[in-house]
DNA sequence: AATTTTGGAGAGTATAACTATCTAATAGGG
DNA sequence: CCCTATTAGATAGTTATACTCTCCAAAATT
């Protein structure tokens, strides 16, 4: 396949497929001559892999090359590589330093987990995703009751259940992990939507009338 | 107070402020001279939120704005406004056109809707998310059985009535809405560090030896 | 033989979110 | 009242990300 060949089928224009190339996050075609390589079935699954995490996922190209290189390589066991791409996907966090409410907020972080009795690596960047929402919560005034957290704590886990159930650790490495990434990114998304439909559904119920917000209703929806 | 003590009680820079300022996400100070403003708590409050809605929510300042504004608009309900923001604090998702696979998953993203019964606005963007999550699991090959998006939609509302339960409608307006808006984007940040906490206590108990993750860790490990 | 495509490299563009600089007008301390 | 620091307001510069465009010589296609 050629590279017109492959943005075709991919829908990628040829020269972010370059682009892509050069920022090592698809490998080389094989060269046929100086100005010619090919292109296989492989570069336009991993192509489209990127695509979906990029698009869809919204994560950072370095991410998705950082982790793309893990899967790439042997070395790495499917635990292992599968740990990285969680610690991947999500947001840098930056830790403050000398801060009373965040150290507070790490503090209910740490109880609520050692409480779960989940197995969680100490330096989990998701802890501090946890934190900073604490935290943020505490500094504009709010508060969250521990009640409440353990019962999202339980919501998550029983989604989470979900999320692994469908991967197969007999699978070809290659397999499993590719697409066990990819589909922790796009059911969280999925998730995502669906918790803000029933947001919606919920907001509607309990304080809404019968007509709910429109902006400005465009007549005819794609339907 | 002066704009560089509404630096220091925020800890955001002055250059920043003045920044927000011009973009109108913050209104003026009240102006005591040519050169001199003096600031209230209510601005310390707004930019408080703006920098939780940004930094933790990772939301773009346009749409910050754009939710503020209707904030102070009065003519606008509490229910309106808290649907708007619904609307605003989710990522715009390209439709394309002449798309099969895209059709398809839109037609499940519909049923999946009707079946669930849900009170949502036909043109709700985040319909067009789901739809943009089942279509690029169906590119890549996948598969989501309807079961599990059926369990997936019980824990999102779930979910959904915790992060509702807490908004006082019988509160004051301003108060209502804008501490309501920041806990949604708030507790959405807290509740997507817990379910990636819990994948990674799921995957460590599903395929993991007692020695989780870690980038650099002890060699024992073969899956 | 003429036209198109390709690989490889570099430069240019768009957007977002700041950050820095400048000016004239104060404000506050001594 | 003088002097230094601060401020509002405006403009310009910076950084990061993700492309997008242009060029060139070689190879492929017509």
């Amino acid at each position: 396949m050629k590279i017109s060949e492959l943005s075709q089928h991919s829908g990628v224009p040829v020269a972010t497929i370059k682009y892509y190339l050069r920022e090592g996050l698809l490998p080389k075609g094989e060269a046929t001559a100086a100005t010619q390589a090919s292109y296989s079935q492989r570069h336009l699954q991993r192509l489209r892999l990127i695509r979906a995490l990029s698009e869809v996922g919204a994560l950072p190209l370095a991410r998705i090359r950082d982790i793309l290189d893990a899967v790439d390589d042997e070395e790495i066991s499917l635990h292992k590589l599968f740990g990285l791409a969680l610690y991947e996907i999500g947001p840098t966090v930056a830790v403050p330093e000398e801060d009373p409410t965040w150290d507070r907020a790490q503090r209910v972080s740490e109880e609520l987990l050692e409480e779960l009795g989940w197995q969680v690596t100490p330096h989990a960047p998701s802890r501090h995703r946890l934190t900073q929402a604490l935290a943020t919560i505490d500094r504009l005034g709010l508060s969250v009751e521990r009640r409440v957290l353990h019962e999202y704590a339980d919501l998550a886990r029983a989604a989470a259940v979900r999320d692994l159930e469908w991967i197969d650790p007999e699978d070809s490495r290659e397999h499993a992990v590719e697409f066990g990434i990819a589909m922790t990114v796009l059911l969280e998304q999925a998730l995502l939507a669906l918790h803000r439909l029933a947001q919606e559904d919920v907001s509607a119920q309990r304080f809404g009338p019968p007509a709910p917000h429109a902006p400005d209703d465009p007549p005819a929806d794609t339907s």
